[in-house]
DNA sequence: CCGTTGTTTCTGTAATTACTGAAATAACAA
DNA sequence: TTGTTATTTCAGTAATTACAGAAACAACGG
């Protein structure tokens, strides 16, 4: 698949865009080379159009195997697996979106919480912990929480429904003010 | 100031977590002790508390002090001067989000309608561009200006009203269904 | 003015992370 | 089976990033 300027230009950016996010930039790439495909890519086509290594190629697609952003599809007459992301931006979204709260909220709230919990029942070796800095997890942890819940709730919405919300608008937040 | 084992651990999993969230370790680090001191402290007792160098965390202190999360405070007859972090979590929060939308989501959203502007107007250049590869960009861009306008709003809530806001819940959710 | 104390900048080094190319494995066809 | 093609794993290397310590700088007191 040749890349006009453009696409190239697209694909860096997103990588960039991914790198600041926390997702190897060859991913990112990779991604974003999918999103640009008219139709499935096998493996060795897309280390050939971003110029990385063959190997390369293959961790990325299983990383993002893993988050379920690429699936893979097999075409008539070729051996090859071909690779797919999904159609829908809101629906990448929402996938996201579940996974980090998974991978990265869910066990900041459970080490907050043991935190928490060692503090009160610590006896006299956490004695010095007791006053605000165990104010001050205990409140990380509740908002923790709370962010984790809003997460659960908004990754639970269709792609349609998640649409609609942000469509909107001001009217949510003039709920509060 | 002395650290407790269960304050150690939070340093430690604060320091990860921001890790995962793109910010360096040790300005994670440094973030964490500040929330768990019950005063402002001097670098120099940070780089003790920590066990890094003091230079390590004068940088870390610049660049929490770029993100508007640390401010400095001085302490009668002492000549150092000392660091505090805010006291609301949901402020901290607020300036995340806002800094975080104006490094990133607005140079992504520039750089995505400048490649649906190219694309556009390219000439033969761009011609395999134009079909599948345009549509998706441009679809990108929709997205990321949607999510650019509500982070915009979100930021420029009050703690209050954003506490008020999470409170609500599923109130909010129910309304798209 | 000089000496002292606190802070930042800079440079080299250590540690981490990303990546390649080769080797191993698997899947398949003849 | 054996040869061929696709894919993954792995070990070594390149590049990046984080960090310590030294040097430079700034603020202040005498």
């Amino acid at each position: 698949m040749k890349l006009t300027p453009t696409m190239q230009k697209f694909v860096l950016h997103w990588g960039e865009m991914g790198w600041k996010w926390g997702i190897s930039r060859a991913v990112a790439q990779v991604h974003a080379l999918l999103m640009l495909a008219p139709k499935p890519l096998p493996a060795d086509e897309i280390a050939e159009t971003l110029g990385v290594a063959r190997s390369n190629v293959s961790t990325s697609l299983k990383e993002l195997g893993g988050w379920g952003l690429v699936r893979t599809v097999h075409v008539f007459g070729d051996r090859r697996e071909h690779f797919e992301t999904l159609g829908d931006v809101w629906e990448m979204f929402l996938i996201i979106l579940r996974e980090r709260k998974k991978r990265e909220l869910d066990p900041t709230l459970a080490a907050l919480r043991a935190c928490s919990a060692a503090i009160k029942d610590g006896g006299k070796e956490e004695a010095p912990a007791a006053g605000h800095a165990a104010a001050r997890i205990a409140e990380l942890a509740d908002f923790i929480e709370l962010t984790s819940a809003w997460a659960e709730r908004g990754a639970a919405l269709s792609p349609a429904a998640a649409r609609r919300l942000c469509a909107l608008g001001d009217k949510v937040f003039r709920l509060v003010g």
